[in-house]
DNA sequence: CGGCATCCGTGACGATACTG
DNA sequence: CAGTATCGTCACGGATGCCG
């Protein structure tokens, strides 16, 4: 049990601060806005967080109330973790960081991992000003998915296929254009109307972005 | 020098952390945000951060680009830190924060240290949506001020009177007010609208506070 | 006196090994 | 699969000293 180390400051962001201010727990926080997670996941997501840290910050996340553990019912059973309602509202924190780090994401260099739902923060943002929708992406060629959506009280993005029927789906020409949104260097909105992204679908939201 | 621990990871948030997600960073920039600041001041409004981690952080936020340290000309010549242009981009991080930490600030702990500037940044989110303007707080009776205003590429907010003529002057009625104001408990149209808060000043913000 | 650098004790962290 | 145990290392916090 980690005996809380406090900043001591009267002040909102700081409060933030101890709470999540440590090592991991907001890349923790990104991981499980995807959904829940069994622990095992969450390690092969997060390279080099050390076992015990990251049962330490599952567990301090816990007592704080930003997320739960839950044993799903058989067959499978496996603890999962999944963010409460309160750790869900951590998702504009993730965003303004985003946001910010576009200006220093650059280029991938060789010891970097990806994920494909790395890729959903920036795209929920690309996707700001549009109607809601369920949107799924394909990255590139091939089974390189994620689902971006709008869903109040569950998860926000995941890999794979979406979980429903999608409003639209999206399909990259390529590393180089999901990069380009990544570092900012490329909006939404840009992409579409230059062909580096395919919209498919019928609904409002695959209008909207057509027409944009 | 730090040979900067970085999560590996491509992703634009991971990449925020790398530079902003260690240990006090991110209140030395809060404290930036309020104007060039001397090391000692730092220091003294950082209750708890040691010498060498305070000059290390600095450092490293030179180093990154995130401020940069300038001699202040004769009489008084001393070193002062300030932010850059992307430095001061971390507000809305800190706004992010400061937001979602209102709901776990709670009642002031004896161990809490207070600044006055601290409470600038929920009163910049409480002015969002009026006009622009340099506005001028007192907090309680007597000299307790602070000042927020909308100046670009300068300081954001900061202790004592406000740097020019206010187009607004907000008095508190106490440390109620403003606490409940820093709990998110209570908004400023809300405390205005209530009497907590008494609006005085000519200009078109005074009058648009005072009609809310 | 302001602005650090140095030293030291403690705790956080990362890697690996091991267990129910 | 889901962690706990162990251990070396490094980051941090506190105190002191130095140097302009």
């Amino acid at each position: 049990m980690s005996p809380r180390r406090s900043y001591d400051q009267y002040c909102s962001a700081a409060r933030a601060l101890d709470l999540v201010g440590d090592r991991w727990t907001l890349l923790i926080v990104r991981e499980l806005l995807a959904g829940p997670r069994r622990y095992t996941d969450l390690h092969a997501d997060l390279p080099g967080v050390s076992t015990d840290v990251l049962a330490s910050r599952l567990r301090d996340m816990e007592r704080d109330g930003l997320s739960t553990r839950r044993r799903l019912p058989p067959p499978g059973a496996a603890y999962v973790y999944e963010l409460t309602a309160r750790g869900r509202e951590l998702l504009p924190v993730l965003q303004a960081l985003g946001a910010w780090g576009e200006g220093v994401l650059g280029e991938r260099r060789p010891t970097d991992a990806v994920r494909a739902h790395w890729f959903a923060l920036p795209l929920l943002r690309g996707l700001e000003g549009f109607g809601a929708g369920l949107v799924e992406v394909r990255l590139e060629e091939g089974e390189f998915h994620v689902w971006v959506g709008a869903e109040e009280g569950a998860a926000l993005y995941g890999d794979g296929p979406a979980p429903g029927e999608p409003d639209a789906r999206l399909s990259f020409d390529g590393a180089d254009t999901w990069g380009a949104l990544g570092r900012g260097e490329l909006s939404l909105a840009e992409a579409v109307r230059a062909g580096r992204v395919e919209v498919v679908g019928e609904g409002g939201l695959a209008k909207e972005l057509r027409e944009v």
